[in-house]
DNA sequence: GTGGATGCGTTATGAAATAACATAACTGTT
DNA sequence: AACAGTTATGTTATTTCATAACGCATCCAC
């Protein structure tokens, strides 16, 4: 990603070094704390989202996989995903067909982001839903979870 | 759809008789107010989705398209849904991979749902975004198209 | 150490969407 | 009406995205 514009470098660099390390060992915190297991494939995908400059797609996630280069079979990489989804460490963005690792500190959240059409970039945000869910409620909806995409420009690109 | 559960009839009946060809003759006339051409393929898309009961896949209206059981080729329907979303007749929900005619007058709205992941319904609302849009315009992005997806229980569902 | 639950590896398949190219139909101009 | 440009369609094939199903391994509470 980061590459259809030459607008600028990724606005959301991925991580590395000890930067990565420390992300990976606050995720196997997390993880303990709600009894939930970091497994080999988990850690892996969480590892490879959170070096990537920006959204990935599965089958990247696939490909890049094996450090050896053998790629995943399919599965385990939709299965860690699933996993890192509801624990809250990774997103997708459906308009994308793509993941990222979570950028926002709370546990619980609803996703936002704005996604630039023209790098790729996606930026999470943690927006007010006061209004919708006011919506909702008088609707008489019981609101699990809410997205939202905002598709178009970042300030790079718009130049 | 409207098939999961057992809570209740559909809440976005589909159209028929009066109401379904006066629905199709106000988009005949926003087309050619806006010099757009409603070709057979997009009137006969636009058509199925206002008659469901629910959210279409795009597979549904390819099977369904043809009067006498034959289905349409893929990119008959899937250049029509462009269009007609393009015009502003007809949402894709992200989350379900599925379409939605477009339920609100104004056009150039952005769409807003609220899903009940029980029933499938789709509810489509056109909320105040005002609070995203400032943190959108903070962070120097120029937003072209919002989209909000709730999943949730509605209020058939939740008993 | 046994039983239940959870997770993984694997094969195969299903579902969703698009590429590419040829043909046809409208539009405005001459 | 003939033309050129544009827009839309028909068709074949392929690509992309995601899951079903099954057997085996591991964890862990009892």
């Amino acid at each position: 990603m980061g590459a259809e514009c030459h607008h600028s470098e990724s606005a959301q660099p991925g991580l590395a070094g000890a930067e990565l390390s420390a992300a990976m060992a606050a995720a196997q915190v997390r993880c303990e704390s709600s009894r939930e297991r970091l497994t080999p494939p988990r850690r892996r995908v969480l590892e490879l989202l959170l070096e990537a400059d920006g959204p990935m797609k599965a089958y990247d996630l696939i490909a890049a996989y094996g450090q050896d280069g053998e790629p995943a079979k399919p599965p385990t990489v939709y299965r860690a995903l699933d996993f890192l989804e509801r624990l809250g460490f990774a997103h997708r963005i459906e308009s994308l067909n793509a993941y990222v690792p979570c950028r926002v500190e709370r546990e619980g959240h609803s996703a936002a982001f704005l996604i630039c059409d023209c790098c790729g970039a996606a930026e999470e945000f943690e927006p007010d839903f006061a209004p919708q869910m006011r919506f909702a409620a008088a609707a008489g909806y019981q609101v699990k979870t809410v997205t939202l995409e905002a598709r178009g420009l970042c300030p790079a690109c718009r130049t």
